[in-house]
DNA sequence: AATGAATGAGTATTCATTCAT
DNA sequence: AATGAATGAATACTCATTCAT
């Protein structure tokens, strides 16, 4: 093999790892089908790693993390920023926006957000395929997507959650609203990203096409369920 | 183990099998866990299937006849009659509903179509559960969910092709046509199934409750896109 | 499979084993590849035959049986005729023939009984081939080409031994006589049949072109070593 | 199990494996049993083979490799010297002699040869036993025992070939030389190693005395052949 | 930081044989 | 006489992981 300096090999293996996993996903992916293609001895492997389980619990974590944060970054720029503002306002039964300007307002903000996240997952299909593998399995990762609703569960590190209960304390989101967000907005976003290669084998449509194709249907949904009703945001704390 | 009468041993291996790759994945079940969960012996496996992988093909390849079938019958009934009644009509770059009557009656038997596939695909959970996982991964199955998009193609098999392009001879779907489908209503659908049980636990809802939440925010997404703008349903043979 | 009457199928089953066993050997050989060879159910072998070494063994058997008879005839018809016609002595010492002639008749006859075992071989091939692989391999027919040696041996059976002892108490053929038929008579001629085909193939010669070659060449062995010196027909007992 | 430096557990596998396929034949022979003879984990095997097949591949090329060389040695150094020298003269039907002094040399020479042989294929008894065993099945080494007559062959490798017919264009063995090479002479040496054992144990014969045996038997046979006649020495580029 | 050798516990698959009918 | 179903014991081969250097 090489010899290269410091954790560059480090690199290679989770480099070769996420290809790995990814393509072949990781129950498949033998520890020495990755050595090679990381161009590194199989033992090499566990002197950076503790177990295979532990590489991949390394992407996965990673990933997340990153995720989390820029998902906390637009809540904490936009909707807290327009619930201080008075723009949004935290109703006992739903979410209201004080003017048409503000839904425009929130429209915007919230497309650009998307172009970010879209962004985002492309560049990190790889490993959103292996998150998603690993969500249909049990084992460790099962609930991994879940976590990307974190901001909607009451929880002392959500920001948004302080934010709202501060104003009503007993503020809860619809079923309708936490089931359109996971299997009508993270779902067909994760998909996205997993589903990019093959999609575009299929459609023969480039990455640029691909990605705006993606952008326009979204923000097409967005736009006509936000603007003209407010259903998905009513509150079900009376129905419970 | 158990003698019992005709190949009864086999419907026990298949179900096994369908719930062990639902649960760890295909990769990561054994053979030996498929066959104590069936209650028979490891070599009566071999006996009913070539291989691990005949097992998953035939649980694939059976599932995807069936759902064929379910979405063929749809178009039959429906659109294909529909544009036989003059409710719905091809132009040169976009279908058109002939009235708001038209729509409603389209709606109206789409909502009975989704509320069948969705019964069906709870029903299959598992297989879907365990298509999803292999359409993730390389091989044979990789492409499965595509199939059922194979109702937008242009082949001799799909009638709702002929009526199509019996009127008109350069209709195609428009790219976000084609990306809506499978990303907004294909994906959505399979993930339910597939994260059916997940999502339950962590929602704390029924079966039926979640049934009906799903059905309902479909519903006012399907709504909110037909009626008010049909940009979804533009032709785009022109941009080509 | 096929319902055939009485025990046809047994028959079958012999034959399939027969060019199983001898194109892949004996341990290669599924019972399986046997039963679906010969056109029966797997278990209907087990009818037939106690085991799979039991087809084996009973192949084996009938063909030593039968070599053995026709060597024994024609010791009992030649060689035990000619000592009784006093053509042949048994001297302490060697075995003498009485006269050219005698040796012309000895050499004539066993020409006719090499033609005979030749295409007795040849008839056997199969079995035989399978008999050399056995005798190959440690096992119950480890030994069996030695038992075509069997009228060498010192042994009340052998009718050849018991003129012989009749004559001379201490006759013992020499050891160079016993090694030239064991590896210049018996596994030449037991070879020729064992790679009849492969010969056959690698040198493009018609059955009756193989099989008259062989005889030539043999005869030639046979005759030069007959006439003109009986080193080979030398007794050893003194050496002993 | 033990752990020794170098690749000498290699060797260890090697060594049983030759012990144990000569025994009980390739097919007959467990991978597990090897691994025990050799002393090493079962695993291992693998780490140095790609399979069992490997395993034999290499034993058996290793000593075709080599009876090549000490056959092509003799022919270089021995008849081709003898044809450069004009002892040995081929005619357009016939190898012919130039003189007696030329015959004795030759046989001579082929004395120290065959001795040379007969040493090289005791010393391999049981890797012969396992090439005799693998010819007598179909699969690559099927035709094994024909490469020992690879010298007789057109060829532009074989140098023998090369002289021959650079002296008689149309020179061309006969049939029954090429028979009596492959079934009076090859096939008898190489059963005498593959049965050394089995023969011994019948015999009583101590190694040097069936070593010496053997060795006096073929060159009566081929004394008594060369000389006085050259039949089988006669071309039958006329027949053909 | 890197590696060749080694290994325990598996892993899919096979096979001779048996059983019930 | 015949067969579909069933099985225990193997069987070749694999794999994640460790060890010594």
């Amino acid at each position: 093999m090489e010899k290269t300096s410091g954790s560059e090999a480090r690199e290679r293996i989770i480099n070769a790892a996420i290809e790995l996993f990814s393509q072949k996903g990781y129950d498949a992916t033998r520890v020495s089908d990755t050595a090679s293609t990381a161009n590194v001895n199989k033992a090499l492997i566990y002197y950076y790693f503790k177990s295979k389980q532990d590489i991949l619990d390394f992407m996965v974590d990673s990933l997340l993390d990153n995720a989390m944060s820029i998902a906390l970054d637009f809540i904490q720029t936009n909707i807290v920023q327009m619930i201080k503002n008075g723009y949004l306002h935290i109703k006992p039964d739903r979410l209201h926006f004080a003017s048409d300007e503000a839904i425009n307002i929130f429209i915007q903000n919230s497309v650009k957000f998307y172009e970010k996240v879209v962004d985002y997952v492309i560049e990190n299909k790889d490993i959103i395929r292996i998150l998603m593998l690993e969500s249909l399995k049990s084992g460790k990762h099962q609930n991994s997507l879940f976590h990307f609703m974190k901001f909607m569960n009451k929880d002392e590190k959500n920001p948004l959650f302080k934010i709202i209960s501060g104003a009503e304390q007993d503020f809860v989101y619809s079923h309708e609203m936490i089931l359109f967000r996971f299997f009508f907005s993270i779902i067909p976003i994760v998909s996205f990203a997993a589903y990019f290669d093959d999609y575009k084998a299929v459609s023969s449509l480039s990455d640029d096409e691909l990605r705006s194709s993606f952008l326009s249907v979204y923000k097409i949904i967005i736009t006509s369920l936000i603007s003209g009703r407010d259903i998905l945001l009513r509150n079900n704390s009376a129905d419970t």
